[in-house]
DNA sequence: CGCTCGATATTCT
DNA sequence: GAATATCGAGCGA
């Protein structure tokens, strides 16, 4: 049996599936020269990005040949390239009454494959291995060809795992955005060390 | 500690 | 041309 989540996890609210998956972990499986590694952590930090009616959305203009993703199948990894340096992965999910949407994870806290994630980020400190959108695609080395994946199958190169749930999770505006600052979108487990900088001022 | 700024490709105006 | 769902170095306190 496997404790990989199902499709119907992320056939709900884009708001409610964000705040559920903090205490949940993400897997990625490598294959190193026919050696399998599995790289994972507990999912810390998220936030919701919804459809053309959010302001903040990369979804706002209507579907594109970047954002697909957001308006197809639920479950399924959108991972994007900004600010010429940065991949940031999402899952889409939402209800059959949202035209899009999608959760962005943006700090994990490292569980297997410590080691492996140092190196592909040249870090050696645990709580800046992985803490923002940018750092934890380096540390799992996740690219645009995971861009629709299914994260709803063990066997895919990225998934997701239950975790312990009933974790305290608190809400705050969204990070380093410019438009509809004014909605609570992010999710974070305020115990946790792993989350960003700006994140941590926010909580304080 | 906190703030500013440069890097650097894709997307938007 | 400007903005961007970011990061880390460099600087001042």
């Amino acid at each position: 049996v496997s404790n990989c989540l199902e499709r119907h996890f992320f056939s709900r609210p884009t708001v409610k599936v964000a705040k559920d998956l903090v205490g949940m972990k993400i897997v990625r499986r490598l294959d190193r020269g026919g050696i399998a590694e599995r790289l994972s952590g507990t999912i810390v930090e998220t936030e919701a990005y919804g459809g053309p009616e959010d302001e903040a959305s990369h979804a706002r203009m209507g579907p594109t040949a970047r954002n697909a993703v957001m308006f197809g199948q639920v479950g399924r990894a959108y991972v994007y390239f900004t600010y010429g340096t940065h991949f940031c992965v999402n899952i889409s999910a939402r209800t059959l009454r949202q035209k899009a949407g999608a959760v962005l994870i943006r700090a994990i806290e490292p569980l297997e494959g410590v080691e492996a994630m140092k190196l592909h980020r040249t870090c050696t400190e645990l709580h800046s291995l992985a803490s923002g959108p940018g750092k934890l695609t380096q540390a799992m080395k996740i690219g645009l060809d995971l861009n629709g994946a299914d994260m709803t199958d063990p066997r895919s190169a990225l998934f997701i795992e239950r975790g312990i749930s009933g974790k305290s999770v608190v809400s705050t505006p969204r990070i380093g955005i410019s438009r509809a600052t004014e909605k609570r979108w992010r999710f974070i487990d305020p115990s946790s060390t792993s989350i960003s900088r700006k994140a941590r001022i926010n909580v304080r």
